[in-house]
DNA sequence: CTGAAAGCGCTTACAG
DNA sequence: CTGAAAGCGCTTACAG
């Protein structure tokens, strides 16, 4: 099925079957007289004819394909942010290619390489690092780009104010009398650990309750590092009256650490993640966390890529979090729950 | 940079240069003589050419485009099955298309028209289901495919022998003394589900135990729907001494489903999941399950499509599930955990 | 061993 | 309103 094909059975051009099935909206009159585009509209429809995406990107320069790169897409924070763009793209008639660069520099470099290489017209990237010069690098190419999830000085980008879902963590906390509280902060080199992180010092901080150096501990993004990180910040002295791990799959892992040490989530110690994945509401003992609009997230980066591509300005996004307080950190919810 | 750019600076014709660079292993002799094939490589290596994958698609009607379709990436079983085919296609030279199809037969539909239009070379697919003449419809108009997690009647795949391991988990469970079990089952035309359900049901009867119809709910495959369908079960009924949710994410929901009822995991009553994805591990009560090499079934199913590309046969192939025995059914490893 | 030609399926400015 | 031509960047059988 080719426009030639479609040209040859009504006895037209091949350029005048072109010009009615792809005008533009505005130019659909100037294609053809209108017997014209009905007969080859209706014909076209009736062979089911589909352009050949290959011909078109050759010719044109523009291939209508969108690169994204993630951490792990067996993240589900990213995978859900990752449907987001997928969805978006699919309604600006766009197609994506996604891959996993596991956070490590040299395959974020090989990814990138690789979509490259496929002529996209544009990437998303989920797996920022905020200590490495690549993005800079990138844009001193003239790639169109956009972060997701994790912001980079300089870069456009679509994150949720994750400072500010720190400080809302603090004020909850604060509220409920925590004076002893630890953070597992995430790995050092993303946005949202940092600026969560920060967010939740600062304002203990501001309450003359500044969080010492060892109560605070760098860890993985899943459930095991969460784990590994909280038996840090047992091993480093008392148990805190509340722990905040930046995410709720390290918050799942914490949990685990916790029981070990026999200490009772909702009731020894308060704990708290971030994110409101779906699995934060189901678990035994309800997961107090911070909704972050993670399909929201997806669609809006893919919506600023386009902006880029058309040649438009853009700014970093922030888009806000909501606290949701569960039962393992309000001892009311607690005690409803253990009514049974 | 295109090869013309390279053959100018040569002096050389276009097709040489296109010889040399692209001949396959074999006939790599026969390119060019060696001082021209060394100029070539040394400046195509120098200008850091890369072929240009449209414009080739269209002259070899190849585009090495693998789509690939899910229920949805949010589900790490399917994540981390698309993360192994995502590999193995990146060392095979071959990109991929991923989408969700949320399980729904219109949007699989639409899906499979839109990686078709993109010109893949073939798909592989997670969501398929058994009851649906879908996958019978593709194979008739000559796309070639494979199936992946699920299986269905006549088509290639590469799923975990779902059968095996659920008369692994009755077996387990029989051991253990219980005799009378539920199971949540999953999706009614996801072959996962009803295999492992078949495979557990099967064993019970054997034992002289049949499992009474109310026993076994449907569900969702997430949080919710294993919340859901232990709901049910506890309302149909006594609680049961052991319940099998057909996989983990559903048996967290299930955790939380039974601690609203004041029911201890591992002291009341015995839960086992299936999968093994990474929070089983970490759960408060680790999460007795089957194993299921999710990421080599992603590998191997590309493995197989790329066979099926190049004309050779496919025959389904069933992988080895691993019961993995932790505290929420087994006793001792419940009371070792109380130690503390 | 290397070149020349044809053609994959499209788009787009131009001519009539 | 429609046609004819050129060309996007490659590959591949053929000729010399």
């Amino acid at each position: 099925m080719t426009l030639q094909m479609i040209a040859d059975r009504l006895g037209l051009h091949v350029s005048t079957v072109s010009r009615v099935l792809h005008a533009k909206p505005g130019e659909g009159l100037r294609a053809a007289s209108s017997p014209t585009v009905e007969r080859v509209r209706k014909l076209a429809d009736e062979l089911g004819y589909q352009r050949n995406p290959h011909a078109m990107s050759l010719r044109t320069q523009r291939s209508n394909l969108i690169g994204v790169l993630v951490p792990r897409l067996s993240d589900m924070v990213l995978a859900t942010i990752y449907e987001g763009v997928e969805e978006a793209a699919a309604e600006h008639g766009l197609s994506t290619f996604v891959a996993n660069t596991r956070d490590i520099p040299e395959e974020q470099r090989a990814r990138t390489e690789m979509v490259l290489a496929r002529r996209v017209d544009g990437i998303i990237f989920g797996d920022a690092h905020s200590d490495s010069g690549f993005l800079d690098e990138v844009a001193a190419r003239g790639v169109p780009f956009v972060l997701v999830n994790r912001q980079a000085e300089g870069h456009p980008s679509v994150v949720c104010d994750d400072y500010l879902g720190g400080r809302m963590v603090a004020e909850h906390l604060l509220e409920l009398g925590h004076e002893d509280v630890a953070v597992v902060a995430g790995e050092p080199y993303a946005s949202t650990g940092i600026n969560r992180t920060g967010g939740f010092a600062d304002r203990f901080r501001e309450a003359g309750l500044p969080i010492p150096a060892h109560r605070i501990v760098h860890s993985r993004f899943d459930a095991r590092g969460g784990r590994a990180g909280t038996e840090r910040v047992l091993a480093s002295g008392p148990p805190p009256s509340a722990l905040f791990v930046v995410n709720d799959f390290g918050a799942i892992g914490a949990l685990g650490a916790l029981r070990d040490h026999g200490l009772r989530v909702g009731v020894d110690i308060a704990v708290v993640g971030f994110n409101d994945t779906p699995l934060a509401a189901e678990l035994p003992v309800p997961l107090t966390t911070v909704r972050s609009p993670m399909h929201e997230m997806g669609r809006r980066g893919l919506r600023k890529l386009v902006r880029v591509l058309e040649g438009g300005r853009a700014e970093t996004e922030l888009l806000r979090p909501e606290l949701v307080v569960r039962a393992s950190s309000d001892p009311q919810q607690y005690s409803a729950l253990m009514k049974h």
